[in-house]
RNA sequence: GCUCCCUUCGUCUAUCGGUUAGGACGCCAGGUUUUCAACCUGGAAAGAGGGGUUCGAUUCCCCUAGGGAGUGCCA
């Protein structure tokens, strides 16, 4: 395939959620996987709704993702272009002026509704007279102009769900310009799909039946529509669909709750393939496995104990060098040693939890000891060896506590680990008592037998 | 209502009419270990339901049920 040119076309009404930000990252593998070309246009052709604030916001949610751009630009510059290709449309008769007002459109579709009939629009305004016309401006109304539909079926070879056929007299004929004179999505999509030459056409499959009238405006302007692939929208892991969840689903709020870059693109770049759902190494690796072909026709369950499970297997294997500077952030005593990291991440399912090791590494805890194990922490008080803990410490200390008091294996360690940790489960111990050093490991026993 | 799409282990999926229906994750058990994790071994686990077509259907067709999407002067 020579380089395809692909677009990720989000309208900055909002930031990015899952959803469309699985479309920005297959649409970038897609790209990146065949030396192609990634665009980042914003949509903001809905003035009202569309803020600098959020285009801001979804550059920065792409970024965390990973996903760069080799392009972006804006369609609130290009108005002329698509003024332009407006008048082209006119002149071949395909985009013609509706003067009925949003109630009165409302109405139709609830008649049609109510006959059992599917709520297309009817075509009235064509065969308005040209006194009609007069008599609506007269009293006040512009015009919205739609395109006018060839009414045969639109037929293609989606890359993602096979050869697609959209029978274009079963749906209304789309507004192109609202009545303020404004453009809707539809033509300024086309038209910057031609201008910038994009190859692929890659997006969720809500937008197949567009696809169908976007088709014939391709062909309208002269161009060659674009392929497309349409792939199955994300549902949650109940099954049903994601809308309802979308606020806590956005790229940003997981960012905030610790889900780490790559393995969120991880998760959704598989889910719904037939690639086993597991870490990836990097982007890059990612798009070198990506294939249109892998993706099913079924929508793909988004489940968030995968996501976290993907994230503590990341976590895992991260070394003390790739973390160190978020760790010093989180607690400057957690970047003091790689011993710290390296011995709790097996235990973080994000980054801060690790926070909570550090205050039992170096800070003040509650020890915990039952009453039967008393009088076995306080000799284990007396024994702790003299000198500096090293990474030897604790199997000599445990191996000796075993011989003096006959305990083994779990009755052995537990008691240790509470008296120490505070807690009943959690990192090697024995870099646990190198980090929390003799003096307070001593206090901690010595408390513990007391108690 | 109408249109389109979908339905295989818990989950994501493989299977291009004939398979002991395969894999991955998860789960369970055993092993190892010092708890957790990791690792090793083993295990349970699936064709939504009903009709056809066929020598033979998970696979093709129809119906039903369930799910997703569209049906906007949203994108």
């Amino acid at each position: 395939m020579s380089s395809p040119v692909v677009r990720f076309a989000p309208s900055p009404t909002g930031r990015l959620h899952v959803g469309n930000v699985r479309t920005a990252l297959i649409n970038w593998l897609f790209a990146r996987g065949h030396g192609g070309t990634f665009i980042l246009r914003i949509d903001d052709t809905d003035t009202e709704r569309s803020t600098a604030e959020f285009e801001q916001g979804i550059g920065d949610d792409l970024k965390w993702l990973g996903l760069s751009w080799d392009n972006t630009f804006k369609q609130s510059g290009k108005f002329a272009d698509y003024d332009a290709a407006a008048d082209k449309l006119r002149e071949q008769g395909l985009l013609y002026a509706c003067y009925e007002t949003a109630d009165e459109l409302d109405r139709k579709r609830k008649i049609a509704l109510s006959r059992g009939r599917p709520p297309v629009y009817d075509r009235a305004a064509l065969s308005l007279t040209d006194a009609e016309r007069k008599a609506f401006e007269a009293e006040g109304r512009t015009p919205h102009w739609r395109f006018k539909l060839s009414g045969e079926r639109c037929v293609w070879d989606d890359h993602v769900r096979g050869a697609q056929s959209i029978d274009t007299a079963s749906i209304s004929d789309p507004v192109l310009i609202r009545g303020d004179g404004s453009y809707l999505y539809t033509l300024p999509s086309v038209v910057d799909d031609i201008d910038a030459g994009i190859t692929h056409v890659v997006r969720g499959e809500d937008h197949v039946t567009n696809s169908g009238a976007q088709i014939e405006i391709f062909k309208a302007l002269g161009g060659e529509a674009p392929a497309m692939a349409h792939t199955p929208l994300l549902v949650g892991a109940d099954g049903q669909g994601l809308s309802k969840r979308l606020g806590s689903l956005s790229v940003r709020q997981l960012a905030e709750d610790g889900v780490e870059p790559l393995a969120l693109a991880s998760l959704l770049a598989r889910i719904g393939t037939s690639d086993a759902v597991d870490l990836a190494d990097s982007l890059d690796a990612l798009a070198d496995a990506f294939s249109f072909d892998k993706i099913g026709r079924a929508p793909a369950r988004f489940d968030e104990t995968e996501l976290w499970g993907l994230n503590a297997a990341l976590l895992h294997g991260s070394p003390f060098d790739t973390v160190k500077d978020r760790l010093a952030d989180l607690d400057p005593r957690a970047a003091h040693t790689p011993l710290f990291w390296e011995t709790v991440r097996e235990n973080c399912q994000k980054l801060s939890d690790a926070k909570a090791w550090a205050d039992i590494a170096f800070g003040d805890i509650e020890p915990v000891v039952d009453d039967e194990d008393r009088a076995f922490i306080g000799a284990a008080a007396d024994s702790l060896p003299a000198g500096d803990i090293t990474a030897e410490t604790w199997s000599a200390w445990t191996s000796a506590l075993k011989a003096d008091t006959g305990r083994k294996g779990r009755g052995l360690f537990m008691p240790l680990r509470k008296a120490l940790t505070g807690r009943d489960h959690g990192p090697n111990m024995g870099a646990m008592l190198q980090l929390i050093g003799r003096e307070k490991a001593a206090e901690r026993l010595t408390a513990a037998s007391a108690a």
